[in-house]
DNA sequence: AATTATTTGCAACTCAGTTGAAAAAGTTTA
DNA sequence: TAAACTTTTTCAACTGAGTTGCAAATAATT
């Protein structure tokens, strides 16, 4: 999935310096399709250099509010992070019920979803879609 | 809203016994057209008799189990919960992102909305669809 | 009434995420 | 380039949601 965005310029443009630590974070996002647990990001920048969590936890929120990142909703106490940024539009995502993994389905068009739905007087700025169930893995289906 | 599921007949039927504080937990969730956190269910609660948290989060995993509840995925720390009884079936959610409130929007048709989804060979087994943006209140529409 | 099973409460814990302030690193100015 | 300033990262301590193990209380069964 090695990513084609250019994550430093991103930064730039949003004026975050580019710091080694901003620029794990965003490879680690870009690196598999799914969407990551802030603890994950942690361990995998931790396998090659140590790291303080509430600065993961800063760089997180920072990358949300200023949209290259997006913070998804989910089951359990964890939160779920993954890239935002212009080659990873919106998308319906998948929930493993045994595992908790999640992963990142393909983009629907969303207008007619959106004509189906009230929002009974209320703003309505996103619409997440969420599909759960039992992933290939803990079906069995894949090796390993 | 005041339910017209006979919770006492519900909980009998998947051989939990009908004691007060699950009558408790289930009126309260049936008390009003959204989901609830534990907590607002357990300041409910409280105001009318003293309560354990504890006891209030058993309750809701076993009627979670037994599918007399649903839990929701949330953005936050804190899972919602909502009536999943016959007179409640799935629809999406409006999540304010000012006030956090989690509000139930009417059932849509989801027949086409699956045929869109591609599940990428993983077992799909429920769909949950959650809108976000600015809730009446919090736009200041309605008065109080 | 005595025994047993179910439910609730209590205390102590875990884990995700936050806060405030200090240390470190990078940038700007003189 | 040294001093002053800004941004980023770290550290320690905390909050709040949810869990665990066990004891107390309650209800059902013999």
């Amino acid at each position: 999935m090695s990513d084609r965005c250019d994550f430093r310029e991103a930064l730039v443009q949003r004026r975050l310096r580019p710091t080694p630590l901003r620029l794990r974070v965003l490879e680690t996002l870009g690196s598999e399709n799914r969407a990551w647990q802030a603890r994950e990001i942690l361990d995998a920048i931790r396998a090659r250099r140590p790291v303080n969590k509430v600065s993961v936890y800063r760089i997180l929120d920072d990358l949300t509010r200023l949209g290259l990142v997006r913070k998804l909703p989910s089951e359990g106490a964890a939160a779920h992070y993954e890239l935002a940024c212009e080659h990873h539009p919106p998308h319906p995502h998948f929930q493993c019920q045994t595992c908790g993994a999640v992963q990142c389905l393909e983009p629907v068009p969303l207008e007619h979803i959106w004509r189906e739905i009230d929002p009974l007087g209320n703003r309505a700025d996103r619409l997440e879609i969420r599909v759960e169930g039992l992933c290939r893995r803990c079906q069995g289906i894949d090796a390993s």
